[in-house]
DNA sequence: GATGAATGAGGATTCATTCAT
DNA sequence: TATGAATGAATCCTCATTCAT
């Protein structure tokens, strides 16, 4: 009880911010529960603060509006995947076999994601093609620039801009893979798992094709 | 003519419902535009009406609700797209080299959703992953339909369940790359249509050359 | 075929009498449908245009509002009342025994009741308890004055503000005990259907008896 | 003292909550007067918070639906019947002759129902036969429960399903006379309380009297 | 007469956000 | 910090009524 006393002079602005990443943590968990459950769209902050248990009001003394809180739940995403799957996107030895980097990456990717089924919803996002908001746009760039890092090590010598369209395409290819995924379970969610493999490997198959023939 | 009875059964009828179809037309063109400018999730009821210059209660003298709409804008489009390019998608001679047979129907697909965003729109539908609405579920389920048909004339012998699964990767590649051709313009979109064929080609290849093989 | 024919200059206008007069009591049959099935308040113009299979313009041509319907179908019903059951209401020999008079008379309202649920609704009308409708205060009028003809012949000599009481008292329990019968059936229904009359001639009784003491 | 933490459970709820409990006597006032001036069915919630003084989102902060309201309405309505004539309906010593029993009772039910005219309003409902709204069955159970109760002790030995039989006739006589008697004022008003209790207690004397004579 | 399209105010209800406490 | 009351515009949808044809 000595030093969890809260009038302890120094401790409570410690205390303070703790019981504040809390209170972070817990709307975040709430809010990803809900996005999950009703979409970006169909969330309502008051049905995210019911969800953690606190009163709206306090959701608006953490984050500024629902657009703020899919981005920090965005970023906390990245940060958790980069934490846990840290090298398994970073650049890979050009001469892993390709099989080997795409499966590895889908295989790693996808297990983050359907551990952490928010992604998805963070990654759909709001259905509008130009609009995207700003949690999106954040989420996609941030993935963008991982992926084009990983082909930059696979293609090297390729033009950015083409590095560029290329992440693009791989993006679009697992998220449209994911969706699937999440669509199934058990035996036919595996094959789709292997079929998002199978398409990635194929696109790319030609393109690190070239760049050794051209060697 | 012996019998000028209540309502003449030919004219007028017609008339009245020409003037219908023509606001039903009007709507229908009205919702598009709203929903490919805030999403179907987004869209409300009052904006469409707003956009086709009418009450709101005309809107709902032809639909009942926001739902149908989509679901007749999607059947339109359904129908006028087998108008258009009605055999482009119809089964293929298993001789036509595989390229030929994608190329050209993506480059329709792609003509299509180019000249008419909403599908888009409507493919995409309301963000939350189970909840999907029908009208989407109707549009992608004829959509699925179609391709499977083309890919049974592709892939001759292959069961059924992975047809179906084919069928679902190749329309989430084409969705994907649809996202992506719509988000750019000019050259940097041709270059996108190309990659989606080449996703598709070399995706499908390996599929038909196993027939081949196998022969 | 003759005389039927639309053509005939002289049949015309009776035929579209005729016709207006069908219409009518499509619509009014109509009418009481719906106002059974949802109450006055709560049935829409439109509703009972369906349910007679006409358009809601053709409604409108012979009613000038909601109200008006209720109105002639109250009126249509105190007439076949009155054609049916002329003489029941009508004043009474003093001679007959009340349980008879009573008996006699509530018998035939409630199998007219019965018989015509609509009654039900356009007695009790919109909730609101002073600002009852016209229609509503036109049908309730007429029934009071019947009773109160009843009454004048049952219990003569008794002071007009009396005999008004009277009847609203008796108007006011029938009403009560029809809401009663209509919500039961068979044997049930029966029971509350003596009930009814157990209440009137025990209220009756002491002011015939009052009078017959007097003589 | 020893822990100043998150919410001091004492004081502060309980401040909010008499906010909160302010206002939802505010809205229910509000309610009660626009549900006398329009009736149920026609009353709207924005009317509602109009006449409270709030908008339509306070409202809605404390009850669900329009329903809700007529509910918790109805409740606190009974809750304050029986504070106030607690045993005026309780179970009455059968020695007590009908006359006073029935008189006192009607004397503290017109009272009440005269000071608190909602009431009116919530038992007569939405005019429509079957569909009754929760709030006015459950109102309506209350009632008759306790009319049974009384009854019981003014006519024991009698069959339960007579009980209520006969319950549901005096409710329904005192109802129709509740009518009657707001609709007049002064000496009128009066005249017709007296029939109410003339009906009433002709109607159970015999009741009364056949146990007795059965005695 | 008859049609059915058109109206538009109004219904119940929701929601992101703010504010007094 | 935390609360929860407050907001008010916006949501979808209905309905009595009118009007061109």
């Amino acid at each position: 009880m000595s030093d969890t006393s809260e009038t302890s002079e120094k401790e409570q602005p410690r205390r303070r911010q703790a019981r504040g990443e809390r209170r972070i943590a817990q709307l975040l968990a709430a809010a990803a529960q809900v996005f999950c459950t009703s979409g970006y769209t169909a969330a309502s902050t008051n049905a995210i603060a019911r969800e953690a248990g606190v009163s709206p009001g306090t959701l608006y003394q953490f984050f500024p509006n629902k657009e703020a809180i899919a981005v920090e739940l965005g970023d906390r995403l990245m940060h958790e995947m980069r934490e846990t799957y840290g090298e398994a996107l970073a650049p890979v030895d050009p001469a892993t076999p390709l099989e080997e980097a795409v499966g590895a990456a889908v295989d790693r990717f996808m297990a983050f994601n359907t551990a952490h089924p928010v992604f998805f919803a963070l990654m759909h996002g709001p259905d509008i093609p130009g609009g995207i908001t700003d949690a999106h746009d954040q989420l996609h760039a941030t993935l963008i620039e991982r992926v084009e890092g990983l082909l930059a090590s696979l293609l090297p010598g390729t033009p950015a801009a083409d590095i560029t369209r290329t992440a693009h395409v791989c993006l679009g290819i697992y998220k449209a893979g994911l969706e699937l995924v999440l669509g199934h379970e058990d035996a036919e969610r595996a094959a789709y798992v292997q079929e998002v493999k199978n398409v990635l490997i194929r696109y790319l198959g030609p393109l690190v094709g070239d760049r050794l023939g051209r060697t």
